[in-house]
DNA sequence: CATGAATGAGAGTTCATTCAT
DNA sequence: TATGAATGAACTCTCATTCAT
C-alpha cells in the first residue's frame, strides 16, 4: 500500500508561481485528481484521508482548507462529473429517433468514457476487491438521468413499455461489467464492447457479435 | 454507527456448556455470520475487525483464535458459499438443453437466493454506497464458474458463437443491478426479475414484457 | 463553541481608510478587545490564539503584527488594565481615613467594576469551568497593590496588625467569589454585595445584614 | 513543560503480577492520580488527555479503557472525592452547636485537608495561571453541600438569617484564597490559617489575630 | 502592513493485534 | 481456549506560525 500510494503520488511540482488564486485553483485540482485515483484504486469505503494527502504533495492540515472530509472531496468529484460529463451523455440519448440510436448511444458514450478515463472505472486487481468499483463519482453521476431518459424514451414510444427501473438497472450492470472485461484486454476496444451491449439489448444473445474477444472482431 | 452495530449485535448469548469442540465451531459461525452481517452492512472495505467483534458477543482476542484478519474471514465465508450455494447453480446450467433454459437458470437461480438472502447482496443505503455490494463473498462466488460453463454451452451449440468473457459479464452485471432493483421493491419478486432478465437476454429489449414493475406483471 | 465564537465576533468592520498609524492602533485594539471576550470566556487556559482571531476581522497573519503569543496578548491587557482601573481604587483606598472607609472602597469599587463590566469577572458557566476567572487580566492587576496598601494601611494604624497576606487574600477571595454570586443574580447589586463584605470584614458574621437575597435588602 | 510532565512522570513501576483485576483498579488509579497531578499544574483548561497519558507509564490508547475523555477523569476524581472528603467536613459542620465551632469546622478541615494534600489546591506558580486552582475537583466538590448546611444553620438559629448564598461565597473564596497564601509559606500552618479565618468571620477585622504571618501566631 | 494558504507538529481517538490470566 | 486490557501505529482534525503576495 505503501509503495502503491507513492506510485499514485503526485510529483508534477511545478507550481507557476503566478498568482494566489491560481495556486489555490491548483491545489483544489490536485487534491481532486488525487482522491479520484484513490478512490478508484481502493475504493471509497477503504481509503482515508490521509490517504488522499499522501497521494499529493500537500501536507496534511492542508487538504483541510479545501475540504472538512473524504465526503465532501467526494461530492465535489461527482458535482464536477455531473457538470463535465453527464451532459453529453444525455444529450446524445436525448436526441435519438431510434431505439438502436438509444441504446448504442448509452454503451458508445459509456465505453467511450471509460476508455479514456481508464481511473474513473479502475478495475480493482487488488486482493480483496473484485469487481468495478461501481461507486466512483464519474460513474455514479448519470444514473438517475439514465432512468429518466429510458422513461422518457418509453413515454415518447421509442422503448417498448417495460420496466424503467429494471430496465436502467440491466444497462447499468453490463456497462459496468463490461467495462470491467474491456478494461482488462490490452488495448481496450470501446467500439467492440459497445457494439456487443448494444446487439444484446436489441435482439438478445441470438443477436450478439460472432466469435469476438474485442480485439479483431468480425463483424458487423 | 454505533446503534447500527448494536442492532447487528449476534444476541443469542446462550452457549449451550456441552463438548469443547461443538463450542469452538460454534463461534466460527458466530464471527462469519456476524462478518457477513457487518460486511453487507459497511462494505468490505470500510468495516474493520472490531466493527466484526463488536457484532458479536465473542471477546477481540477470540477473533484470532479463528481467523487472521478481515481478509481470512472473507474468504471463509466465500469458501463456505462455494459449498453451498453454487454447486446448485452450477447443476441448473448443466443439465439445460435450450438457451432459454440455460439463461433462465442462471437467473432464476441467482434472484432466488438473493430475495432468500437479502444480506447476501445488500443494496447498502448507507451515505456513500450507492450499489449492490458486488464484493459480497456469497455473490462474488461463482463468476468464474458462470464463465466456464458459458464457454461449455458455446462449446456444445447451445449458445451462439460470442464473446464469452463479454457474455459473462453482462449477465453478471445485470443480475446485481436488477437484484438491486429488486430488492428495493417490497415483496421482491424474483420470478419477476428472472423473467425480465430472461426476455431480455433471449430476446433483447424488443422482448422484455410489456409494463411491469415487478408486482404484476401483465405477461404470462 | 462555533456559534459562541461568531457571537463574539467583532463585526464593527468599518474601517475608516484614514491615516495608516490609526488603523494599525486600531487593529491592536481589536485583537485586545477580542482577546478580552474570549479569555472571559472560555478562560486563559482553554483559549487559542485562533480562538482570539476568530473572534476578529482580521486575517491570522496579522495577529502577529501585533503580538507574538496569546500570552503578549494577556499582558497587554493587564498592562492596560493597570493604567486605567487601578489608579482609581489604589486613590479611595490612599484617602480613606477609618477602617470602614477602607474595607468599604476597597468592596464597593471592585463591586462596582464587576457589574459595570460583567465579561470582566465572568462566572464561567460553561462546562467545567467553576468559579470565577481570577486569571482575568482586568481583576489580576490590583492584586499586588491591594497588599501593599493594606500594610501601608496596617503602618499607619488604620487597620489592626494583623498579617498582611492573609488579610489580603481573604479580601481578595471574597470579592471575587461573592461577585460571581452578585452575577448570578439579576440585577446584579453591587451596593448590597458590598455593604455585606463590607459588614463582615468590619463585625463578622454577627454584623452582616439581616435576611437580605441582595435584592430587597432590609438593613439600609 | 517537556520537563515538567517528565517530572510529573508516574515511575512506580512495581506492578505486583497479581490478578487481572487488581492491575485494571490500579491503572484507572495510575489515571486518576496523574490526572489530578497535571490538573493542578496547568490547570483543567490547559491539560490535554495526553498530558494526563504522559504523566503515566500508559500508552496511550490505554487512557480511553477507562475513560472517554478528560471530562470523565475529572467526573471520576470529582466523585471518588465527594466520597471521601466532603462527608467528614459536613459532619463536623452538623454537629457544631455555636457559630464558631461552625466556622471553625469549616476553615480547619479545609486548610488541614489542603495542608495534607498540597495538590489538592496547588497553587499554580506557572506563567499565567494567577491564583489558586479553585476548579479542582478535590475542592470544588463540597461547594453545594456548605451552602446547604450554612442554609440549615441558618435555619436552626445557628447563624444569623443573612444571605446564605453571599455568605457561602465568602467562606469559600477566604478559604481558597487564603489557602494559596498558606501554601506558600514553608511549613504550611494550616493551624493558623484557620485561626485567621474564623476570628475575621466572628468578629471582622477587629478581631483578627495581632501581627502574625502564620509561622510564629502570638494567639489568642 | 494585511492577508490567508501552507505547513507539520500534535491533539483526540480508534484500530489491529498480542499476551498474561 | 476465551478473555479483555495493553499497546503503539495510524487516523481525523486543529493549531501556531510563516511567508509569498
Amino acid at each position: 500500500m505503501e509503495a502503491e500510494l507513492r506510485r499514485l503520488k503526485e510529483t508534477s511540482d511545478i507550481r507557476i508561481p503566478g498568482k494566489r488564486a491560481q495556486a489555490k485553483e491548483q491545489n483544489r485540482r490536485v487534491i481532486l485528481d488525487a482522491a479520484r485515483r484513490v478512490f478508484a484504486e481502493f475504493g471509497y469505503g477503504a481509503t482515508t484521508v490521509r490517504d488522499i494527502i499522501r497521494a499529493t504533495p500537500l501536507a496534511s492540515g492542508t487538504f483541510y482548507n479545501y475540504f472538512r472530509s473524504k465526503e465532501e472531496v467526494f461530492q465535489a468529484l461527482r458535482d464536477e462529473t455531473a457538470l463535465a460529463v453527464r451532459p453529453a451523455l444525455r444529450e446524445a440519448r436525448l436526441k435519438t429517433e431510434t431505439p438502436e440510436a438509444f441504446v448504442s448511444a448509452v454503451f458508445q458514450t459509456f465505453f467511450a468514457h471509460v476508455a479514456a478515463n481508464p481511473a474513473d472505472a479502475l478495475a480493482i486487481t487488488r486482493k480483496h476487491a473484485m469487481h468495478v468499483r461501481v461507486d466512483t463519482p464519474e460513474i455514479v453521476a448519470g444514473f438517475e438521468e439514465l432512468r429518466e431518459d429510458i422513461e422518457a424514451a418509453i413515454a415518447r414510444g421509442l422503448l417498448p413499455p417495460t420496466d424503467p427501473e429494471f430496465l436502467t438497472a440491466a444497462m447499468v450492470g453490463v456497462a459496468f461489467e463490461m467495462a470491467k472485461a474491456m478494461q482488462k484486454r490490452a488495448p481496450a476496444n470501446a467500439e467492440a464492447a459497445a457494439r456487443f451491449a448494444t446487439a444484446l439489448f436489441l435482439g438478445g444473445i441470438a443477436a450478439l457479435p460472432k466469435q469476438g474477444n474485442g480485439h479483431a472482431p468480425s463483424t458487423h
